[in-house]
RNA sequence: GGCACCGUGGCGGAGUGGUUACGCAAUGGUCUGCAAAACCAUGUACACCGGUUCAAUUCCGGUCGGUGCCUCCA
């Protein structure tokens, strides 16, 4: 398997330190607001990976944070926390906040049949485990304490800001973001956050330096590495991670272990939205339950997404959804294929394991969707012409769990029509051969009511789902 | 201002030094009792200007344009 590793720049050959085992940490979310769909489009990318990953034989730990503590508006540790501020927007507490959309977040990957993580950790259920490796950091010299917090020492650091190119000194210069004036470099980063005196948060705990909260940045590490071990095989995460998040994990994680923290980085780009980037002054956010009022699956979303690659920046608009369902709908009527198989029908097993193959090829390489769903649109494009026959059936429906598998668009999930559908059918072709088309077109509208479309092919009559 | 990336037919979106990506939509046709279905066919796509090459959309340089990051975000 090919994977792009951001570390290197480069394509590279990926392979587990543990053979046949892949541990994996993925960036999950802050939980102060709900996910829009660029947000979520990162999950579908890494649930992809991890499908081919199990696909290809790998086990996969999986480990998906929660960040439900500690994320300040500003990176450069300034300002409210964003679950404090999300708190006060809606009258509740930080932990009232966290819960919520935890549980939103949650309900939407579901939607996306997204896989679950193995492990789906909070922050805030690991403060022990973070304050101890901010311990280790101190004991190691790489940390100091100013007014309102104690920091990492990125000088300490000879490799920091390598995994994002960082040009540190050139940092330096054009620094233009007002920061805390203690500290030592303009990249040095909060590991804990003092609560100001006088003040009382929602979520605040002891420490060895006083009562707070830890820094961003943290929690990753520590989380990565309790579950994981650590070195990990993958990590990934959203590009915007790339240049302040991701370094500062690794420089916490390798100065606490001296040994490296991932040997493989992923990088997903961002969704645009009509065009433009997704900011909440845009109000371009749109959330999934924005669109199921509108008549779309999630799963359509999904489908855009699979549509194009995950390093590329894939542009979101309402006719790309449109295009989205209507393929979808396309490939379930192919699916549902496999329950209309005929004596004459051309397409044989060959033609599945050719496919699957080929599409497996495709996603190994640096998760090549585009390129695997079209040998898939080619298939099933045949498939409608030439029909699938009965000595193929087992063929198919194994393709089938096997699109389910990669792919994660539920096209198994559909049953046969049922007995009495199928005497409709049976009704409507008698009536025809009868030339008795009244009847014939009332029997088709019944079952378009039903949601079955049927359309008279050479070799019989054929049905597909409408929705 | 600094650092990246990108510019593909109506839209979305892959890929490649010389062959149809693919999807959605559109147009024409076939089949059909009819058809909203299905199938077949069609669009002289690769921003512009140079260069390298037998050959460039695909490599190199420049121009123009767009986007992202540097500042919250997946």
């Amino acid at each position: 398997m090919q994977l792009f590793n951001t570390l290197t720049r480069k394509l590279e050959h990926f392979t587990p330190q543990t053979p046949g085992e892949v541990t994996l940490y993925t960036c999950g979310p802050t939980v102060y607001d709900y996910q829009h769909i660029g947000n979520y489009s990162a999950y579908v990318r890494w649930d992809t990976l991890v499908r081919t990953l199990r696909e290809s034989g790998y086990a996969v730990d999986w480990v998906m944070n929660i960040t439900d503590v500690g994320h300040l508006v500003s990176d450069a540790d300034e300002g409210e926390d964003k679950l404090q501020k999300g708190a006060k927007r809606e009258g509740k507490t930080a932990w009232d906040v966290a819960k919520f959309y935890m549980d939103d977040f949650l309900l939407g990957l579901k939607a996306l049949n997204v896989l679950t993580p193995t492990h789906v950790v909070r922050a805030t259920d690991h403060i022990a485990e973070q304050i101890a490796l901010i311990k280790t950091l101190e004991q190691k010299g790489y940390t100091y304490i100013i007014d309102d917090g104690v920091y990492f020492d990125t000088s300490k650091s000879p490799d920091y800001g390598y995994l994002a190119r960082l040009d540190v000194k050139n940092l330096q210069a054009g620094a233009r973001v007002e920061f805390n004036k203690q500290k030592r470099n303009v990249t040095d980063f909060a590991l804990w956050k003092f609560t100001p005196a006088g003040q009382k948060r929602d979520m605040e705990w002891d420490s060895p330096w006083g009562k707070g909260f830890p820094g961003w940045h943290i929690e990753c590490s520590v989380m990565a590495m309790k579950y994981l071990g650590e070195t990990l095989d993958i990590h990934t995460g959203g590009i915007d991670h790339l240049p302040v998040h991701h370094i500062n994990e690794i420089a916490q994680s390798e100065a606490a272990t001296g040994k490296q923290f991932a040997r493989f980085w992923l990088h997903c780009n961002h969704l645009m939205v009509e065009g433009s980037k997704i900011s909440k002054s845009a109000g371009n956010g749109i959330l999934l339950h924005n669109l199921a009022e509108q008549g779309f699956n999630a799963l359509d979303v999904r489908m855009l997404l699979l549509q194009s690659h995950y390093r590329t920046q894939a542009n979101f608009t309402m006719d790309g959804l449109r295009a989205a369902r209507q393929r979808r709908l396309s490939l379930q009527a192919f699916a549902d294929l496999r329950f209309q198989t005929v004596e004459a029908g051309e397409l044989n097993a060959q033609s599945f394991t050719e496919t699957h193959n080929v599409m497996l090829e495709e996603l190994q390489n640096d998760l090549g969707t585009p390129d695997a769903l079209a040998a898939l649109s080619t298939l099933a494009e045949s498939a409608q012409t030439y029909l699938v026959g009965s000595d193929a059936a087992r063929a198919f429906a194994d393709f089938v769990a096997f699109l389910d598998r990669v792919f994660g668009l539920k096209l198994g999930d559909s049953k046969d029509i049922t007995v009495g559908q199928k005497q409709l059918i049976t009704e409507r072709e008698t009536a025809r051969a009868a030339k008795d088309f009244a009847k014939a077109d009332t029997l088709r509208a019944e079952l378009e009511a039903q949601k079955i479309t049927v359309r008279d092919t050479p070799l019989g009559t054929i049905w597909a789902r409408s929705d």
